[in-house]
DNA sequence: TGAAATGTTGGGGCG
DNA sequence: ACGCCCCAACATTTC
C-alpha cells in the first residue's frame, strides 16, 4: 500500500532548506503539496501591512519558481485556513499536513484549533520549529518562569545546544498535471494599486536566493567590522536579513550554521566581537519571540502596566502624528529615518531608536501609534520584533531604556552621521548643507542657508517641537504618572 | 543601545 | 612665591 500525499503547509518558513517540516513530508515518502494560503482574517488585528504584503508577493513567487524548477508549482489559495486546507485534502487525497510553527497569540490560537480538528478527522498533523534557535516553551529561568532581561536570557541561551539546520530533502514533489489548479497569485492582491513600491525593487530581492545571497555577502565584506560600524546608518553595515528572517526564507539557524562553519578551522566561535555582536542581535529576535510568547498582550498593552495611563500629548488633527510619517517634523535624523522607510520599506536599527524616540517623547505620541505605521510600512514588519522595540523605546516593556533616558536628535546626528551623509541621501534638499549645520539647519546663518537653496519653512520645515521644551514637558510627563493616585 | 546637570580636579593667568 | 579665580576636562549624579 502506497502512502498518501502530505501537504506541507508554508507560513512565515518561505524557503525549501532547512525546512524541518519538508525533511519530515519527504521522509513519509509520499509526494509533497506545497501550499500557501492567504489568511489576513486569522491574524487577528495584525495581518500583514502593505509593505509586507509586496515582499510576501515576491517570496511567494519565488518560492513557486524554485518549485517548478522540481516540476511541481505553490499551490496559492485565500480563505480560512482550516477550510482551505480541508478542501486541499479532498482535492489531493492527502492525509497528512505538516508545517512549521508560527508564535504569534492568533496564530498559535488558529493553529492549535487547526491541529486538533485535524487529528480528530484522522489525519496525521504535525508542526516543526523552523524559526527560533530556542523556542519559548523551552527557555526558563531559575524561578521556572521567562526572562525579562535579554543579557541573562541570552547568556541562558548561549549555555543551551543549538540544532544543526534540518537535513536536504528532496521529496516528490506532486507534479503538475496531478496538481489541483491553484490560485494565481496576483488574485491574492497582494501588491499595491499604486505603485508606491517602485524603488522597493530596486532595494531588495526577496527570496530563498536572494537571502542566501545577502547572508554570504555580509559573512564576506561585513561581519568583522559589524560591532563598531553597525551604528552608523551611512555605513551599509547592516546584514539586511530582517525580511528574510521574518518570513523564513532564511532560518536562524543557518546563520547560526554559517558562523560556525566560518571558524571550523579554530574551533574558536564566535570568533570575533563583530561576530557576537551580530549573533547578539539574532539573540534579540529571538528573545523578542520569548515575551510576545509569554506576554502575548504586549502589542496592545505596555508589559508594565502602570504606563497604560501615560499622558499623551493632544494631536486633535493629527497634525504631529503626520508631520513625523511624512518626514517632516524639521529634524533632519528623523526625517532622513522616516524617508528611507517609506522610500524602501526599511530603515537603519540606530535610526528605528532616534525616530521611536522622538514620537514618544518630543511628540509625546503613544508608541502604539508608531508601531501600527512601522507595522504597514516596514517590509521586515514582526509583532514579536515590532513590539519589543516600540516598548523598549517607549520605556514600558522588560529590559526597555528608561522613560527619562530622551535621545537627542541633534546629538545622535551628530555622532552617528558626522558628515551628514545619511540624511543627505534622504532629504535632497539639505543636500549643499555643509556637514557642520545638517543636524540643525535652524541655526545656520542665514547665507549658509541661501547659498545651500534651504529655505526654512518651504523647502525644508522648521521644527515642529524645541528640543529643549519637549525634552521638559516629557519629563513632566513622567513624574505626572508617578504621583499618578493609584 | 543618553543627555543634562552638577561636582571635582588641576593647569595657568594674574595680582 | 603665593593665593585666588577661571574654566576646561573629566567624573558623578540625576532625570
Amino acid at each position: 500500500m502506497s502512502t498518501a500525499p502530505t501537504l506541507l503547509w508554508f507560513r512565515q518558513d518561505l524557503r525549501l532548506e532547512d525546512n524541518p517540516a519538508l525533511s519530515a513530508a519527504a521522509a513519509r515518502g509520499g509526494v509533497v503539496v506545497a501550499v500557501y494560503i492567504w489568511d489576513p482574517e486569522g491574524e487577528g488585528s495584525w495581518a500583514p501591512g502593505a509593505a509586507s504584503r509586496w515582499w510576501l508577493h515576491h517570496s511567494l513567487t519565488a518560492l513557486d519558481a524554485a518549485l517548478r524548477r522540481a516540476g511541481s508549482r505553490l499551490l496559492v489559495r485565500s480563505g480560512a485556513s482550516e477550510r482551505v486546507l480541508g478542501e486541499l485534502l479532498a482535492a489531493t487525497g492527502a492525509d497528512a499536513v505538516y508545517w512549521n510553527r508560527r508564535y504569534e497569540p492568533a496564530a498559535i490560537a488558529r493553529d492549535a484549533a487547526i491541529k486538533s480538528g485535524l487529528k480528530a478527522r484522522g489525519v496525521d498533523a504535525r508542526s516543526f520549529n523552523a524559526s527560533l534557535l530556542f523556542e519559548p516553551t523551552g527557555v526558563k529561568n531559575r524561578q521556572g518562569g521567562p526572562f525579562q532581561v535579554f543579557t541573562p536570557y541570552w547568556r541562558h541561551c548561549l549555555s543551551l545546544e543549538v540544532e544543526r539546520p534540518a537535513a536536504a530533502a528532496r521529496p516528490d514533489w506532486m507534479p503538475v498535471s496531478r496538481l489541483p489548479v491553484a490560485d494565481a497569485l496576483e488574485s491574492l492582491g497582494l501588491l499595491p494599486t499604486l505603485d508606491w513600491a517602485a524603488a522597493f525593487g530596486r532595494t531588495w530581492v526577496p527570496g530563498e536566493d536572494g537571502a542566501r545571497k545577502a547572508l554570504e555577502a555580509f559573512v564576506a565584506a561585513r561581519v568583522d567590522t559589524y560591532a563598531t560600524d553597525r551604528d552608523f546608518p551611512s555605513l551599509g553595515a547592516s546584514s539586511r536579513l530582517s525580511a528574510a528572517l521574518h518570513f523564513g526564507e532564511i532560518g536562524p539557524r543557518q546563520i547560526w550554521e554559517r558562523l560556525r562553519a566560518r571558524n571550523e578551522e579554530t574551533g574558536v566561535f564566535p570568533a570575533s566581537v563583530g561576530e557576537s555582536r551580530f549573533l547578539a542581535e539574532v539573540g534579540w529576535r529571538e528573545f523578542a519571540y520569548h515575551l510576545l510568547f509569554h506576554f502575548p498582550r504586549t502589542p496592545e498593552a505596555p508589559l508594565r502596566g502602570e504606563y497604560a495611563a501615560f499622558p499623551w500629548a493632544d494631536d486633535p488633527e493629527g497634525k504631529l502624528l503626520r508631520a513625523w510619517r511624512r518626514g517632516r517634523t524639521g529634524y533632519p535624523i528623523v526625517d532622513a529615518g522616516m524617508r528611507e522607510l517609506w522610500t524602501t520599506g526599511w530603515m537603519h536599527n540606530r535610526v528605528r531608536m532616534i525616530v521611536a524616540s522622538f514620537l514618544v517623547k518630543h511628540l509625546r505620541l503613544p508608541w502604539q501609534e508608531g508601531a501600527r505605521w512601522f507595522w504597514d510600512t516596514l517590509v521586515d514588519a514582526d509583532l514579536a520584533s515590532n513590539t519589543l522595540g516600540w516598548q523598549w523605546s517607549a520605556g514600558c516593556g522588560a529590559d526597555a531604556a528608561p522613560y527619562f533616558r530622551i535621545f537627542n536628535p541633534v546629538l545622535q546626528g551628530e555622532k552617528f552621521d558626522a558628515e551628514g551623509r545619511y540624511v543627505k541621501t534622504w532629504i535632497p534638499e539639505l543636500a549643499r548643507l555643509p556637514a557642520s549645520c545638517i543636524h540643525r539647519p535652524w541655526e545656520a546663518d542665514p547665507g549658509t542657508l541661501a547659498s545651500a537653496g534651504v529655505e526654512l519653512g518651504r523647502t525644508y520645515p522648521r521644527p515642529i517641537v524645541d528640543h529643549v521644551r519637549a525634552r521638559q514637558a516629557a519629563l513632566a510627563a513622567l513624574q505626572a504618572l508617578k504621583e499618578r493616585p493609584s
